[in-house]
DNA sequence: GATGAATGAGCATTCATTCAT
DNA sequence: AATGAATGAATGCTCATTCAT
């Protein structure tokens, strides 16, 4: 980020930098700027769930949706990552992304709970402790988002085998039928 | 790591910057010297099996290694990191992360492999993507080093858990013994 | 004047900067215009003597008036020596300041010959030389024109007596006529 | 002050504009130092008195060191001119420039009570208000200290000569009525 | 080996000015 | 007549790097 230049951004849009600077005052503002234009696209472009779905596919869309949005947009999860890096310094970023992750983590949270009391999830799962293993794994497919699309896809199909059997191994007799 | 400026690692170390180039010539050398330091320490400073082990110990002292880590030298996971989110753009970093990758990903495959031959693993096991997803999944929890050092524990801890869980599963009857 | 911003005129006026330089094409043009109605305003408002008055009324008019511009618009004033020195470097400004100078000296030189004339003021004064001096008195005044309105007050006081002393002094016998 | 340029500085002094920020880390820190090294300056190149001398010889002094001064580097009363114009909207200048003033009316005030005590100035006399007086014209002298040199060494004689009619003359009887 | 001084290339930002509407 | 958008030319300042000592 600290390696951001408005100039070149300028360029690339084909704009002059102070014209730049007439719409993001500061190089700061253009930075929350791409935060917001983030969060409203992360928030919205979800994969619309067409009917009432049981726990277990909402889980499963989880992860497709992070499929999707790797092969369509993986631009974005890049800038996620860096602006992750990034918030490790500038509190401004950080507060931004840790109200991103709150939302993540309640999305996350109700899921498993909803898969719980359909007594499809295990009823000892500790529900906010599985969210954010969820979302440390898969922040850490972020790194490998720009090179190898190939071997990344198959790192996220093995992520949700692995995640689906932690959410429902001790309901054990059940658990043959989550084999694909 | 474009935020790094020679003459604050300079002050720090008690030097003049002139000095500091001196030794190394070069902003990028610098870093190439840190990253070199970093591997030699990621190698070497590993728990040292005291006599022959399990494979499964092996796998489990993989997870403790890290939470050693985790606790002693935080900045170290959080240089690797960053200088991972660089390599992106620095095609010499990203050379010498792969090299370090794959030293880890063969360490790992060769753990794995192990304990299918002791029997212990599931034999179906797709050796060198479990290694990919391990390798992700503990990337993952350099985003929170900074901060939150508690739930980072449980966080790691679940995931030495649901990765036993991964390995062990369809060698269906002993599992129930991985359980804490 | 470098540090004039034609935004904040605009502002400050209530306009958009683009319509500003629609009346004043030019940073330039917009200070000519400053000056031009500084110079009618000094030009115009000054006290009208209400009947034919000795010279040295006009004299002390002469004071009085700067005492009440002083009071009633000191930003004018300011302004005034701002453009001195703005003067300095340039040359167009420096022109106008000094058709305005000529002016007033021609005005005090004249009012300085009447006295002679009317055989009040000492007949060897060098009234040229005795105009630039008042001038370059009351210029002095513009510097504290900001502050201590009150200690200014005194000064230009103190300024007309002993301009009067001047004026008077070596035409010894008559010089009792100036008491107030 | 604010048409101050940084690099036009550098380049008359024949370095670089970096080279000049090492030494004066900010536009700032350069006029700071400019301002110093004027008020040492001002303080230290007074016309040494060789001998004691009476109060009317140093009154004297006073205007025959601004000639000096006004000959021989006319600069500084021009940069003093800037500065005093500059202290209107830079807190920081009108401190220092205060300080200096300060120092200034106390020499003019024990001069101008010295000249009571030995009874050749008017006992009458308002010291202070009369070294802001005198002040006040020498003021005045630093807007034509750019041209015209010849024109403005004869006002400034004239101002000495103005001056010693001020304070000497209640040697005759009826000017008291004059004073308030 | 070590360092104070010096510098070129570059950076975000400012600002008077232009232009299409 | 009025203005929002756009821009080129600075401007103060930073920083890795160089160099003489």
């Amino acid at each position: 980020m600290e390696g951001l230049r408005t100039r070149e951004v300028a360029d690339r849009v084909g704009i002059n930098s102070a014209t730049l600077h007439y719409y993001f005052s500061t190089k700061e503002a253009l930075i929350q700027g791409v935060v917001e234009y983030l969060m409203r696209e992360l928030r919205n472009n979800r994969t619309k769930p067409v009917a009432p779905r049981s726990a277990l596919d909402l889980l499963r869309a989880e992860f497709s949706d992070i499929r999707v949005r790797l092969r369509e947009c993986p631009d974005q999860l890049i800038v996620l990552t860096e602006l992750a890096v990034r918030g490790w310094r500038d509190p401004n970023i950080a507060g931004m992304l840790k109200y991103l992750d709150e939302g993540w983590r309640g999305h996350l949270v109700s899921v498993l709970n909803a898969g719980i009391k359909e007594g499809v999830f295990r009823s000892d799962l500790d529900t906010k402790a599985t969210a954010e293993l969820m979302m440390s794994q898969l922040r850490g497919l972020g790194f490998q988002g720009k090179f190898e699309p190939g071997r990344l896809d198959e790192t996220l199909r093995n992520l949700a085998l692995q995640t689906e059997l932690w959410v429902l191994s001790r309901s054990t007799p059940g658990r043959k039928r989550i084999s694909r």
